[in-house]
DNA sequence: TATAAAATTAGAATAAATCTAAAAAGGAGA
DNA sequence: TCTCCTTTTTAGATTTATTCTAATTTTATA
């Protein structure tokens, strides 16, 4: 049943706990870029006796071994995904919600600029979003 | 003395308070993108009275009239800055500091992507920057 | 199985940001 | 200048995201 997610938690060096799977499952079936929040809230019913702080370490954990990706888009919260295929965000400022643009991929290939060098890059865009366009245009 | 500052405000319709002129002068002489709490605690010493409400309030007043940007850098703080030329931002994870990269600027150029109407957007590097790479060299 | 190490837990603590309601300041007209 | 009305500021309480703490439980290992 989760074998398929045991086994991406052993390839980063990660012990497969219930609640990691769980959490690694519920990242994988929920694309919707969620905050640690949602996490919780998603999965506490499921699982009884799960704590918020559970959830923070795991998200960090998961974090910092790649196996998934942090993301900041705009608001001061921070947010998690699954899918670490180069992309961007594209954030609605109606909706609110976090839209995957695959897209701009490799802009910043040489890995220094002005002496720095980069690790990392996160591309954000704002504005309103497909969905939100046609709901106004409908009025 | 604040001329330069009042008029700016009044470009921008903002009514210009002492507490508004002295947080944009703070602004514009320290170049840091602080948070509210840097420009707070960089100010109440010459103004006693001045409350964190109040620089909040302000931030938030000039972001949204666009005389000054409002960005979050990775790190789940909001800062500011009196620059609104078109550039992107490198923050260092040693030191922790956030540069200026003056390029990039005009990749979004087209207003539509995958349908969303983009209005705005920010491209945040991560990485280990100039000053802190040459300390690693010396040791 | 015993023991150590790692992970989970509940709840307290911290920190950023917002809210509230009252006081102060500023502007317009008589 | 006085009055009225609007805007702004203020202190402190509140909310919300996140981290910390210390005890307990689970897992790994000898």
């Amino acid at each position: 049943m989760f074998k398929k997610y045991k086994e991406s938690l052993a390839e980063f060096n990660i012990n497969p706990t219930i609640q990691r799977v769980k959490i690694l499952e519920f990242l994988d079936k929920n694309r919707i870029h969620p905050t640690a929040e949602q996490v919780y809230l998603g999965l506490k019913d499921q699982m009884i006796s799960l704590s918020k702080a559970t959830v923070y370490n795991t998200l960090k954990t998961f974090a910092e071994s790649g196996i998934i990706y942090e993301l900041t888009v705009f608001e001061n919260e921070t947010r998690y995904e699954y899918n670490r295929d180069n992309h961007i965000h594209f954030k609605c400022t109606k909706c609110g919600q976090i839209f995957d643009i695959n897209q701009g991929n490799d802009i910043f290939s040489e890995s220094t600029i002005d002496g720095h060098k980069i690790s990392e890059y996160q591309i954000n865009l704002r504005g309103i979003c497909n969905s939100c366009l046609n709901k106004e245009g409908k009025k």
